[in-house]
DNA sequence: GGATTAACTTGCGATATGGTACAAAAAGCA
DNA sequence: TGCTTTTTGTACCATATCGCAAGTTAATCC
């Protein structure tokens, strides 16, 4: 039930006026984001989730809403992490190979993290449960899937101004084929397919994009 | 709650001895395997199988156990259908391009139909469901898995063979390219992705696995 | 027609779940 | 020291869910 003993957790906090808060809400929604991913919305009950936060139920309810709110904070949460290793990843110039390489190791992480066993990935989660009934959240689904075909075209679109990648080389079948790759991985992932396999697959998709290892 | 007024379903029956069934185990089953193909194992309730099969709980019991059982079973009755599909577009010789035609556009239908939305494909359903954290059945899911590679594996050796790809290609990693094509084409209907984008991605993975269309 | 068999119908009980009301607790403010 | 403010802790409610027991109905067998 406890969660830090830390209360003055950032250093510069205005003085807030009643009774401090025992938990970190950062902290909080990445607990739920875990339960989250790895049971599902329908089978994360408000006890799991208060015994994993260290929050009772109603400072939940107060901190994040109700049930599907805290999901849909949790996917936010999920998407803006994953937005963030993306950015860093194509900030610096690199070969197509090696930017892929990075993408797909970075994706291997994510999926494969996690105490109780591999977590998956939350969007194709989230796209495969019942949750996708619920307009919104199926929007934010499919903007997922988008953002992540986007950032791989960008990538090979790159790769092909610099000469990389022959003139007949279509940069958007080539994402859709790396969002494919990312797929396939984060589903193989919870059927708990060993981290080799996972990389071999990776490495023969990348050989067939960008041609040939050497 | 009724289902068929029709008792005598199959032409030859040994005259069963008790009241006669009101329901056909078969399409009842079905009718179970399209609700927890759309709404997933947590959040399809016994009173909602109970309703789409016209089977009332005793009877959904007595016929296939408790709701897990049915759950496998619903798997295994899909995986099948899959099959039999498969074996069908096995059965006559053709180009490699013609069968993954055929192949990804039974997927298609499989993916799209259904009443109220696309219902998905449900291995990549259950392998991102909670349901993965029962080994019985992530053993199932990882056997769904296996066996479209194996598939895919089946049709670019023969067509290795028989000279229809270079002697590069290797017809594993071709396969686990199909299968990702497949996986992301299984998320994607879930986000209610149109048919033609889904087509789309499906042609160009076709020409980047045999070569571009002639 | 009566016995037997098998399925159906109704209804129940134990538990779990999402959500909330209310009072105690811990801080600042005066 | 009292007062206000915010959060916590406990308890609760209405509902939903799974699974099953007991009795009823409809068919065949003798």
């Amino acid at each position: 039930m406890v969660q830090k003993a830390k209360p003055p957790a950032a250093a510069a906090e205005p003085k807030r006026r009643g009774r401090p808060r025992a938990y970190e809400p950062d902290i909080a929604l990445g607990k739920a984001l875990d339960l989250f991913r790895r049971q599902g919305f329908a089978s994360t009950s408000l006890d799991d989730l208060s015994e994993a936060t260290g929050m009772n139920r109603p400072s939940l309810y107060s901190a994040f809403g109700d049930k599907r709110e805290l999901y849909i904070k949790s996917y936010q949460r999920y998407r803006e992490d994953a937005r963030a290793s993306m950015a860093e990843i194509f900030r610096q110039e690199m070969p197509v190979r090696q930017r892929l390489e990075r993408i797909f190791a970075s994706a291997l992480n994510i999926y494969l993290s996690g105490e109780t066993g591999p977590r998956g990935c939350f969007t194709v989660v989230t796209a495969a449960s019942e949750a996708v009934g619920d307009p919104e959240i199926r929007a934010m689904v499919l903007d997922g899937l988008t953002e992540l075909d986007k950032a791989f075209a960008n990538c090979f679109r790159r790769a092909k101004e610099k000469g990389e990648l022959p003139a007949s080389a279509d940069p958007s079948v080539l994402a859709q084929l790396a969002s494919a790759t990312v797929h396939t991985i984060a589903i193989r992932s919870r059927a708990r397919v060993p981290r080799k396999e996972l990389e071999a697959i990776v490495t023969g998709a990348i050989d067939v994009m960008v041609g040939g290892k050497r």
